[in-house]
DNA sequence: ACATTAAGTGATT
DNA sequence: AATCACTTAATGT
């Protein structure tokens, strides 16, 4: 967990502060398509990602859902965070979107660190604020692309935050992710592929373009 | 060989 | 863009 921890976040937080984030967190590893948090819970942990990356959903009472943002290595979900200081219970879901490990901080130690160390106010703050600009991204995407763009763009965030330009997911994974339908994503992956910016598989899409 | 699951396609709304 | 109804293809047992 030390070695982990210095890789990444050594250059932004003191040592101080690193020490106690080492003896009051605790590691968690995480397989693809664990739960790290879900719709309506009470958020006591927040989780520090350190390696791999999450996908945040929103789920309406029907049970349809649509995928937000992703977070990768180094973020933290500071929504989440800010929102269990006021006892709210959790608005989204958070997915494992590949095996990860993650360090898991009790929100008491969270609250007295924000007036302790500067750098961690500033984690927070930064972090929230990126939040806010994917969320914003979001809500552009959703309501000003067609469903090709927003394709294409999920395509390819994804491959960013995988780091890898081959998906190993369904076609229908992919229509629940955007809340449409298999046979859709099936006929634009079909363009996509035609205009040769991927390659279709079962099970698998290579990004050629992103 | 058979069943199951993923993906492709035309027609309709 | 969604839904239906169906086909084809790949994979597991």
């Amino acid at each position: 967990m030390h070695e982990k921890l210095q890789d990444y976040f050594s250059v932004i937080f003191e040592e101080e502060l690193l020490r106690e984030i080492e003896k009051y967190g605790k590691l968690v590893k995480l397989k693809k398509d664990d739960l790290l948090i879900d719709v309506g819970n009470l958020i006591k942990e927040v989780p520090l990602l350190l390696n791999g990356a999450v996908k945040i959903v929103r789920e309406d009472k029907k049970g349809d859902e649509i995928v937000l943002y992703f977070l990768e290595r180094g973020d933290t979900c500071a929504i989440s965070f800010v929102n269990c200081l006021n006892n709210a219970k959790s608005k989204v879901r958070g997915v494992a979107e590949k095996d990860s490990e993650a360090i898991y901080l009790p929100v008491k130690k969270l609250e007295e660190w924000m007036g302790k160390y500067k750098t961690w106010r500033e984690f927070v703050i930064e972090s929230y604020s990126s939040r806010l600009d994917e969320m914003i991204e979001a809500i552009d995407t959703l309501a000003f692309m067609k469903m090709d763009k927003r394709l294409f763009k999920y395509l390819s965030d994804k491959v960013k935050i995988m780091r890898d330009t081959t998906l190993h997911t369904t076609h229908h994974q992919i229509a629940l992710d955007l809340n449409t339908s298999r046979v859709v994503v099936s006929r634009l992956l079909k363009q996509l592929e035609n205009e040769k910016k991927i390659k279709l598989y079962r099970n698998k899409i290579e990004v050629l373009e992103f």
